[in-house]
DNA sequence: CCAACAATCAAGCGAACGATAGAATGATAG
DNA sequence: CTATCATTCTATCGTTCGCTTGATTGTTGG
């Protein structure tokens, strides 16, 4: 009986460092921000990551076998995606310990962070409350494809780089609330750094779509 | 102010795979599962995982630097821990991903949990409510020198390679709930199906030992 | 100061990993 | 049925990883 245990363990632990290990690989990381908005192809993923196709199509696969992902066909294409909603547990935990035990990342963040209590999030809660209420104004500075894929109902699409450009569209009324992919996209920090510059009351959701979207939140599309 | 944003992503990206491949061997996790019981020195840790000491040695350190053990010099000893709570979320986060999504584990998992009611854990809600009413007997069926380490007050403790000759310690009366290192450790398991094969009544308790701690319900010493 | 012990360091080896290019497969549209 | 496009497969090459061995550093106790 406890001889029959020492092997289940190793199976267990093998089997966990699998997993990890299809984590543990920055492109994999950067194909599962972009999945955690949304089912898209190879051919997508490889032009936004920036990798070459069967570059791309091998960390898919690995990240597949692994169980971090699913895939499914569709006409001639193949949609990867998120394979379950506690991948981003293991995305969140993984940051959690990065931003209080990796030097380079503490100051990353602190970087964005400068000002405290000003860059301090405001929650999924009290955004839905705020939103019944009608006193913000939500933005989704994605790019125009993810904002496709799902959004927060009533957010007004204005990528990052657009958004100098397009301040008119933005009411001066109301409290600016501005989110991206998740809790490390630089965009809404950025986004909001913009506003307040150009003299709105702006501040960021806390994490991103994704998590709003595994909360039970409701996305429009 | 995007471009820079690129070289930010990199930097995240890059220093959240570190933190994931230092988890991502069977042998680091198994480290991990000892050192989230207590603090321990690189020997006991090499002795108690069958590993080399050197090899132990450079484990340890590169989990060290990734950020997700800390470590403190005692006299010759060098003591390692886990870095933070932080790290039991993430490996939580994996065992999760694990259970839902790998063949292996599913199966292995599976064969432990056969009686599915029957193997249902108690909460530690449940298990503190009913330590204070005095209906239950708690069992710590890891070895001794972990138990030294820290175990839920009143908890009797009998390494489940002696159970069988040690029946008699155990009252007939009352439940029993038997834990160990933590959701994945086998003992509980394979307790709790001895007791019921001698006519006991036996439940294992939800995780194990660093849960509870982390949780922070009292440990004694 | 020296002997004993804990831990780390340094070098070397085989295995696994990651990227690339080119061939092969699968699916659709004419 | 063929041409085309999306993806995967195969082979290759350089790099990193993991383990072992033996030497080295650091700390304690006599």
């Amino acid at each position: 009986m406890t001889e029959s245990s020492w092997g289940v363990k190793a199976i267990l632990h093998e089997s966990f460092a699998e997993i990890a290990k299809a984590a543990a690989h920055p492109h994999r990381l950067a194909l599962m921000e972009h999945l955690a908005q949304g089912e898209r192809n190879v051919d997508a993923l490889a032009t936004v990551t920036g990798l070459n196709l069967a570059n791309a199509s091998q960390h898919l696969q690995s990240m597949r076998r692994a169980g971090l992902l699913s895939a499914r066909r569709d006409g001639k294409f193949t949609l990867y995606r998120l394979a379950d909603d506690s991948v981003l547990d293991l995305l969140d935990a993984i940051g959690r310990i990065a931003t209080s035990n990796a030097a380079a990342v503490k100051e990353v963040v602190s970087s964005y962070f400068n000002e405290r209590d000003a860059m301090e999030p405001v929650t999924r809660r009290e955004l839905r409350q705020r939103m019944k209420a009608g006193t913000v104004t939500v933005l989704d500075v994605r790019p125009a494809e993810e904002f496709a894929l799902g959004h927060v109902p009533g957010a007004i699409n204005v990528p990052v780089g657009d958004l100098k450009r397009r301040l008119a569209d933005l009411p001066r009324s109301k409290e600016i609330v501005a989110y991206c992919r998740g809790p490390y996209c630089v965009f809404a920090f950025e986004a909001v750094a913009a506003l307040r510059a150009a003299g709105y009351k702006a501040r960021r959701l806390e994490d991103g779509l994704p998590h709003w979207r595994a909360d039970g939140l409701p996305v429009a599309l």
